[in-house]
DNA sequence: TATGAATGAGCGTTCATTCAT
DNA sequence: CATGAATGAACGCTCATTCAT
């Protein structure tokens, strides 16, 4: 191992190190309660350094949705290859429950609390790997005629995540206390139905 | 008319202008930049007079939460009822949509962001108006025959608001950049296949 | 009982309920943070009534001290009587101890901090009931040869009080961990010899 | 001297020249009248930087604290030096004395009204420099039987300087009006005679 | 790379007191 | 005697970001 890479190695654990505490943070206290100066004098370091690793305050916020589109890379694609479709889209957004439960109610509370305001659009992008995931199994359930062709592949993704949010808001509104997982399936289940052709 | 109902009178006209006059802000500008000063100026009363009647600058957001009862017992009732089940339940969520969207994206966005962590569960609560006459048309529709059985009407009701709320919040999220009221209607008409018998 | 009794009753009975509400906050929080709105609110009166029975904030500070004045008159003076000179002395003193003891290191606290500031100076008046009644003593026991008389009454009872009240602030420094009463015997006990002829 | 020592040194003398305007403003105006801004104007610098330095407007009291002991160990204990026992404890708490005029009573009555509510005991803790002081010198009268030895030198000492902050909080009440210095002088003289086995 | 002192405009909030009713 | 709406000047404090070192 060179100098260079170990140098690396050390950048890349603090920035891990200021997203964990801030993550922490954002989740008792919220984006705006939650300081840069704080965030700084408990991870131990500089205001500098924090700047030298994130762009801006928000920039905390957007890394953090990089990283479920890491997690979805690196396990949700693998977990739902070779699925059928019905069970791959299921899977796929359980998943994306999974990650949220994980989580915990007050740190997903606190992101799509902020996301309202946010100037970034980061969440809801489709350019992001989560979306381009749903739409290729999607894609894939078209052409294999079990989902229905008179609605593009776009549209039919962003429904589902757009309802699969809107479970998680309210998952987060009624403050956790049913199982997001196991209601997820059973709405997802439900409302996947409208873009299959043989509804039963 | 005796003295102290005269004094009533104007604070509760007082406290009117001050709340007409702070949404009208709200929606032009958002909640940050609506400042108490600005609203005390318009409606001609000092800052302290503000406080005498909210207890802070974000007291009134909570304030609006009771008008939207009022609009449903007032307004939408009466229009929805003598319609098809269908199209009642579509112009009932339909009308929440048209509320929203009158109201403002700032507005809306507030009230969804201040959900998340508000101690009432207003929006969530089924003793309120807006899920009760849905739910009424949801057990008519199931009494028809024309909606599913297997499901109850609280769950039926439930889904299709849970649903409706994902949308209102994916459109503040969008920054209300896209049409709420129609794209209401077009999302439910397809969600609420799901809970018709009669599938086409 | 006529009419005018009743209603002077019921006015003495709101003055004190204020006053003991008063005082209950003043302990709690402190002059400053005790708000004229929330002693109206717990007394149930409106704050026209407070102003009605007090003249400003700082006039329940005053009515405290009356209050004390009361208590020596009532009970001090009396228990006293009779006694011999150097008894006396530290039985007064000692129950003006009691008294603090009596209404709480919390409370006391307060006052002591409150006057370091106030407008009014009623604490150290030396024409208030109590060192009226300490100076009678002192002059008692000058006219019977047993207290010096090369020191004016004034200055030995001045002395007095005023390492009284030294002792006093030390016990609420202390937070009232040691017993008053005590110190305060053994105290004056000692510092008494300063003005008694024979020292033994 | 390296970069870190230069910024090291800039800050401090930031502070310091803070603290010399707000203690200067203090004495002259009073807490309440001097206020944040002003400070921050006449020492040239931004608020922030005043926050930066120190976490409240109260925090200034505080930091006064920190001087008084080394006053003490600069000043009083070389004075006293070789003295005379008696006098050595009147010159002694004499320059306490001193100290608070010359820190004038606004000041001194800020520190006195904080020390009954403040978490730390500064005040009455036997550690310090300054009751320290005072011990040795009470020991060393006991050594030469010029001092009760009935006493502990801890309880003697603990009289005197309870006996002394009862005389400043008194000249605090009476907002300075008289000279504390002279005043001091003589009680402690008739005070002190308590403990000094030949009482003339 | 890293530090951390400095910026500074801006805002919400307080609260004893009054006085028309 | 009692009410309570209204006053309104005044102030402490915030905090993301920068940049000289």
């Amino acid at each position: 191992m060179n100098i260079k890479s170990k140098q690396e190695l050390k950048s890349k654990a603090t920035k891990q190190k200021i997203l964990n505490i801030a993550l922490q943070l954002l989740s008792e206290k919220g984006f705006d309660q939650m300081q840069v100066n704080q965030i700084c004098k408990l991870a131990g370091i500089s205001v500098g350094a924090f700047y030298h690793h994130f762009s801006s305050k928000e920039d905390i916020i957007i890394e953090t949705y990089k990283e479920v589109d890491e997690y979805f890379i690196q396990h949700v694609f693998p977990a739902v290859k070779g699925m059928a479709i019905r069970e791959s889209i299921v899977e796929y957004i359980g998943l994306q429950a999974k990650y949220a439960a994980d989580k915990g109610v007050e740190l997903i509370s606190q992101l799509y609390k902020s996301q309202i305001f946010s100037g970034n659009s980061f969440f809801i992008s489709s350019d992001r790997a989560l979306p381009q995931g749903l739409k290729e199994i999607v894609e894939k359930g078209q052409q294999n005629h079990q989902i229905r062709n008179d609605l593009s592949s776009n549209y039919i993704t962003n429904q589902l995540l757009r309802y699969a949010r809107g479970i998680i808001y309210d998952w987060c509104v009624h403050k956790g206390e049913y199982c997001l997982i196991k209601e997820m399936k059973t709405s997802i289940e439900l409302f996947s139905c409208c873009f299959f052709k043989d509804n039963n």
